[in-house]
DNA sequence: AGGAAGATCTACT
DNA sequence: GTAGATCTTCCTA
């Protein structure tokens, strides 16, 4: 039980997309654990992707991206919040996109902030996971290469079998490129 | 100061 | 499958 260190997040950004699916992301309350497998998750590149955030150069809004490596970016749309990974050194501001995970700990407390019973609506997207996990802008940027942190990622050993690599999902620009990878079969998916 | 767009979610048909 | 809710951020003037 690993957590991912920092040089995990300054390699290939679509290796690190793959390979963080079937990872735990743990979110620490103050105590309080909230977890969850990771199991569909899109890149965004730096440059030369007109989808990123980061295309248009850095904003106050996006400088979490221009940031070190391992550190969460985390901004919102249509009142809800959204949570990347930062990868790469600072000034290339590589991501991934958490877009959903397969709730492990915490349940009953996800239910809570999520105010939905079915287990499947808790965390089956990118705003869902955030407001189930109590992610909100808060956290943007903090390091989660750290046990003490409140979200950080864990490696179980865990063995991945089919990973799918499609078109990203509700993007308007660079729509062409397969950036978006999810396990096959999950019940948790986002979308089909 | 105003307006438009957006890496979404929910509910309804 | 599609429309509507709803708000933060950025661009323009």
């Amino acid at each position: 039980m690993k957590i991912l260190q920092r040089n995990f997040y300054k390699r290939d950004p679509l290796l690190i997309a793959s390979e963080l699916l079937g990872k735990i992301l743990v979110r620490n309350m103050n105590g309080s654990i909230l977890s969850g497998r990771i199991i569909e998750v899109e890149a965004y590149l730096a440059f030369v992707d007109e989808a990123a955030h980061s295309f248009k150069g850095e904003t106050t809004r996006t400088k979490s991206l221009f940031g070190e490596a391992g550190h969460t970016y985390i901004y919102s749309i249509h009142m809800q919040n959204c949570m990347d990974i930062v990868l790469s050194e600072p000034g290339t501001p590589n991501s991934v996109l958490i877009r959903a995970i397969e709730p492990i700990e915490g349940i009953e407390l996800m239910k809570e902030f999520r105010n939905k019973e079915n287990l499947k609506d808790l965390t089956s997207g990118p705003g869902k996971l955030c407001q189930a996990l109590n992610i909100t802008k808060q956290l943007d940027g903090v390091d989660i290469t750290k046990k003490t942190s409140p979200i950080y990622i864990i490696d179980d050993e865990f063995s991945t079998k089919e990973i799918i690599k499609t078109k990203r999902v509700g993007i308007s620009k660079a729509k062409e490129f397969d950036y978006r990878f999810y396990l096959k079969d999950s019940p948790y998916i986002s979308r089909k």
